[in-house]
DNA sequence: GTATTTGCAAATGATTTGCAGTGCT
DNA sequence: AGCACTGCAAATCATTTGCAAATAC
């Protein structure tokens, strides 16, 4: 099991809850707490919001998974992967990932501000495709 | 009084608590709901903390400030200005502009995503000098 | 003069906490 | 066995709403 062992090597215990948010997360690419907490009632009808919080921070804690903040929206999180840049549209909120290598603006950071840059997040929003076509 | 035609501009009554408003943004470069709260109270005793989500609404609605979101904190506002990027400290929490030109990366959007992009947001976090030390 | 805005109080919504019972390792 | 985790209910914290009085233009 690829999701037990995730959880195990950041020395949290893999109880089929928590199992079962990676899988969500996993397959959604991106999920707010309340998408997760409906779509995971089909499987653990009896799971407590409280429950989802408590896990998501814990998995964010370990840098497990990460959380997506968006003007206008709650919060998503997703799987801590690759660098990437999010698109999401102002229209449908869409949120989507694109490729961008951070090295550049982390490199940038440094030299302009002494920090030691560890995470960038970077979210473009604008209309996709779809809701163009309107 | 110059930012009671940036309200005016904006279509918006220039009445004194959104002027002291936009003071205490442009003072403090970004501040959060409740620090212009508490801070705004100096002036305007009785003001609500309604009046400000209503005021930091309405002027979000026409572009004249924007929302700073970031992990682990509450949101910031700012007053709309040339594009930039931000850095945050994880330990203390300090928020800063850097430069940052993002014409490279909205076209690399567009060119991957078909979104016709109009905003970026980015928030670069890792530890600022000062803490770097203790 | 009129439409907007303010400030209050109350409603709503989101997140956290304490705790007794349960389950992972 | 022992400590971490779950789920419930309640507490807390954040944000929004409705409305009457005040104010900008």
């Amino acid at each position: 099991m690829k999701h037990q062992q995730l959880l195990q090597h950041h020395q949290l215990k893999a109880t089929p809850q928590r199992i079962a948010i990676i899988e969500l997360m996993h397959h959604a690419g991106h999920i707010s707490i309340d998408d997760l907490y409906r779509d995971i009632r089909e499987k653990f009808a009896s799971i407590s919001l409280a429950t989802l919080y408590k896990n998501v921070h814990s998995m964010m804690s370990v840098n497990l998974i990460r959380e997506v903040k968006i003007s206008g929206q709650k919060a998503k999180y997703e799987i801590e992967k690759m660098p990437h840049a999010h698109v999401v549209c102002k229209a449908c909120g869409e949120l989507k990932d694109i490729a961008f290598d951070p090295a550049v603006l982390m490199q940038e950071t440094i030299r302009e501000s002494d920090y030691a840059a560890e995470e960038v997040s970077i979210v473009i929003s604008g209309i996709c495709p779809q809701c163009q076509k309107i």
